[in-house]
DNA sequence: TCAGAAACTTGCATTATGCAAGTGAGTTGA
DNA sequence: TCAACTCACTTGCATAATGCAAGTTTCTGA
């Protein structure tokens, strides 16, 4: 998770950016449920502590796959949006549920696929 | 990485079970490289410790996605396989690849894609 | 002015990872 | 037959990441 790519390998650098628990629930959140705000993420099922959730939206950030916004200086409210090289994760993520649906017992779709 | 699920989503279960960083590294091993043993994984530029490569091998095995085989008794060699359902992860790999190749410079492809 | 929400930060314990060294079974060559 | 070597690990220890709870800051509305 951190900036130098282990290798030149497409697979080991994505993982590099992408390739821990949190990361592309984040993703997910955004992407396929709508999700913008801080406590939205820290809503979902798997519970994501605060500090983790932090570093996780910096990081994305950083990676240029999320951008933040003040959407309100008043109550200063910050919004977290999929950039266009975020979108295109879309079908990494879809792969994945498609996979998981397939051979994991426990999971179901959220209708949302 | 371990067992339970976080909860019922395909992304999320999916990724307790390979998402981290070494993981999907192995398994690209096995189904782009045709990497069979212990000596041939640590050999990957991206180079796994010993003691991580043993724990990530049995947990596949665990999960089913790898099968290990003693291909020889007197000088005890072992070797390592996917599985059918391993084997299914190959849209996802592939998936991972092409987005790294497309938004990553420093990447390249080893001809093998 | 007092409770409450949003978006964090901080501290600390637990767990995972990285690194180096060591082990044991068997093989090869001098 | 003895030393050196390979393969497939295991062990120990330091460092880094994660999980959990509590605290902070800025603002709102009653």
């Amino acid at each position: 998770m951190d900036q130098p790519c282990r290798s030149a390998c497409p697979i080991a650098c994505t993982l590099d950016l992408v390739g821990d628990r949190w990361t592309l629930i984040v993703v997910r959140d955004m992407m396929f449920f709508g999700k913008e705000r801080f406590e939205e993420f820290l809503a979902s099922p798997e519970e994501i502590s605060t500090n983790i959730l932090t570093s996780r939206l910096r990081q994305l950030e950083a990676a240029g796959l999320v951008e933040r916004k003040l959407y309100s200086t008043r109550p200063r409210r910050t919004s977290y949006h999929l950039t266009e090289t975020g979108k295109s994760l879309r079908p990494v993520l879809k792969t994945i549920a498609v996979w998981g649906l397939r051979h994991l017992e426990q999971t179901r779709t959220p209708e949302q696929f």
